[in-house]
DNA sequence: CTTTCCAAGCTTGTATGCAAGATTTGTCGC
DNA sequence: GCGACAAATCTTGCATACAAGCTTGGAAAG
């Protein structure tokens, strides 16, 4: 199983420990979070786990299947949907109603494409979807308005745990380039430009999705016997069979 | 204490419970929501409860003060203006991605701007205050988009809550006027409108607060011994004995 | 060999118990 | 009378125990 990292500070909660891994990508959709496994790699009692769990799915993170365990939400093609909507409203409707890029606003955002410049050129794809999401809340955070912060944080969790299922292939430079011309249009002071050209960044990247393809119920297992990833046209007569994935690990 | 109205459906949970009582301003913020009273109330154990106030923790309707007990959240100044700006922006952008008003949503809207009347005509106040929230849900609703419904449940709570604290009187018939216009450029088919209009409605209703007011901590025991309400004067040169207030700090 | 049914094991759901901290109240000293 | 201190009480924080249900593996019947 992928480390959920327990090591990290147990001050910040087991919470922001599972958000953490979801916006590095390291946790897959799906992924079962049992209480007492976790409990156990928090050296925590099953109680604040739970409680924690609660919480997230509160944030639409994780749900429970009833006697059966916590799993990392596997968004559906709807939901899919509506969180880009979602975004869509609340980026443009942010972007609109700023008025002035402060001096150390535009110093943060040139660093993040800085850092996104190097992601790239690394080849590093775990940090680039973790920056990419990232990008969307540096400039929520410009607004200074915590609350808009804090929906957007959990709406870029999903939006991830989103591309994971339905992105085939995510184009790192042509997001880049995105972000680069909304950062270009807000020097330019131009915001209303700048929250259009949000809504079509989004656009484009919902494009990008196959919202057709069903969720890979088999997708861990798959990978893990380094069988082919799941095609359109395998989906379809595919024999499904077997156990539905249970958690690897231990 | 005001009731949480326990009776209410015990599948529908506590969350809602308390939540209905914000919505309809029958639960003041500051209220104390101890652990094992809302148990009894609700004759289970203060698991659940425990668990539905994380939620609600989560949904920024309540604050833990540690070792003291459950709080229904007072927002402060900074708080409030975040909420208002929050609607703003996502009301807006709401209408604005908008593109046609259906006929059955013209007819909810309708319906609900009848309801509106019908409670101004009959004075019934906690009502008014329920409905003139509503509204918004209302439109949100339109779209579909069951994530943006959910988030702005939840600020309406708190703009409910914020209301209670810093509205000194609120004029119910200036708010349906508003609320009357949005629709009625909703009917136009003039969504920008409808946004700009829905901005200047909350301006207005954000004017109408008087953010400089410290929520007074005695409000319950002052509105128990049937004191007059505190005026701002009053707040200055009030002999604060009793206990020094609750945690509004940090 | 295949199918059906039952039991054992694991997982969450819920309650309860105990510990630690905060508040309040009563008392003592001045 | 008034202020400080200390014990009693109440509250949440957290762990554990038990109940209930789902899953699964195996045995038995066809």
């Amino acid at each position: 199983m992928q480390d959920l990292s327990p090591q990290q500070n147990d001050q910040t909660g087991i919470d922001e420990a599972i958000v953490s891994g979801i916006l590095s990508a390291r946790i897959r959709p799906g992924t079962r979070l049992g209480e007492s496994e976790v409990a156990s790699l928090f050296s925590v009692s099953r109680t604040r786990v739970r409680e924690a769990m609660m919480r997230l799915e509160q944030r639409g993170i994780v749900k429970v299947s009833p006697r059966r365990g916590w799993f990392v939400v596997e968004p559906s093609a709807e939901e899919a949907m509506m969180v880009y909507a979602a975004r869509r409203v609340i980026e443009a409707g942010l972007l609109r109603s700023m008025e002035e890029l402060t001096t150390s606003g535009r110093e943060t955002l040139h660093a993040h494409l800085a850092e996104e410049r190097l992601a790239i050129a690394a080849g590093d794809r775990q940090r680039l979807t973790c920056l990419m999401g990232d990008f969307h809340i540096r400039i929520a955070e410009l607004s200074g308005n915590t609350i808009l912060v804090e929906i957007l944080r959990d709406l870029t969790a999903r939006t991830i745990l989103i591309s994971l299922l339905y992105q085939s292939d995510f184009h790192a430079m042509q997001s880049h380039l995105g972000h680069c011309r909304i950062v270009a249009a807000m020097e330019e002071g131009d915001f209303l430009k700048a929250a259009a050209l949000s809504v079509d960044h989004l656009d484009e990247v919902e494009t990008g999705l196959d919202l057709t393809r069903r969720p890979d119920p088999l997708a861990d297992l798959r990978h893990s016997l380094s069988l082919p990833p799941q095609t359109a046209a395998a989906s379809s007569n595919a024999p499904r069979k077997a156990k539905p994935e249970i958690n690897r690990g231990e």
